[in-house]
DNA sequence: AATGTTACTACCATTTTGAAACTAAGTCAC
DNA sequence: GTGACTTAGTTTCAAAATGGTAGTAACATT
């Protein structure tokens, strides 16, 4: 899982999903954004195994989406915490949220509710150049070499 | 993977990654996204074992996000083609897109352009209630019974 | 000195994945 | 109508990943 060279595949999602393929990665980068830090915390949160949380923590930091910091000298002790990359995965955390919410929604949900107006946020992903919804419009995917 | 009880689980992120959590699934969304139907071309385009895809599709299916089709009665032939709920997926694609663009951009990369205007996309996500870029605001991950 | 806390590692059974070969149902060329 | 080809898979088995339980190391607390 990490010794595949992701640069040879030239299209950006996989080399995404080459090391966050995975649910527990998106789970303890959830878990992250809504603010833990610590391995037990998140071992609690998720119920994951800690040989698996060890493994994913380590890739998570690896990878450059995690952190470790030390939080206490006496005894010797270190969080996780997100870095930029981590942060900037917020959107599509967000984005994932959004479809479970709309085809997954039987029963109590988690929601998701900007602090400053209380209100549950409606996320919708927009093309910056055109202004319009991922969706509406047709998109082409182009390879590098023209296609 | 297809046993588990999902409803149990109130995080909409955590439904949606209780089976769509593995990178081929997802590969295969975005090839389906692409263009393509056939068994052959998803096998052929992610060099998958064909006793995964058979598995990674009939999963896609059951959850409603790909369609089997005929296309051709004889010989009985059947493609696989995106639902309403498959192709609501693509802004998370995309948006995984966007952070593999910019955290792991080296080399030639994909590119996904709008049709209409020709040019590279710019994907955001944003809160259709304030209007701002997630992110950008302090959010809350509320629990269904108040937290 | 005994107990608790935190962040792990060791070990091993179970599950999932991956690779290669094979099959089924038909078509097409001659 | 026989042989080669196409498409969409299945069978089989080895290798890798995962999960569960128990144990450890380094300290603090009582």
């Amino acid at each position: 899982m990490n010794d595949k060279n992701i640069y040879a595949d030239p299209c950006p999602i996989a080399r995404c999903l080459a090391f966050l393929g995975d649910t527990w990665s998106l789970l303890i980068l959830r878990d992250a954004h809504i603010g833990l830090t610590r391995f037990d915390q998140f071992r609690k949160s998720l119920g994951i195994a800690p040989t698996m949380l060890t493994r994913r923590l380590a890739t998570l930091t690896e990878e450059g989406l995690l952190e470790k910091r030390l939080y206490s000298e006496r005894p010797p002790r270190e969080e996780y915490v997100l870095t930029a990359a981590g942060r900037d995965f917020l959107p599509v955390l967000v984005m994932i949220g959004a479809w479970g919410h709309q085809y997954r929604g039987g029963g109590p949900l988690v929601r998701i509710q900007d602090v400053e107006t209380g209100e549950d946020i409606k996320p919708v992903a927009i093309d910056a150049v055109t202004g319009a919804k991922i969706g509406t419009r047709p998109l082409r995917f182009v390879l590098p070499n023209g296609v």
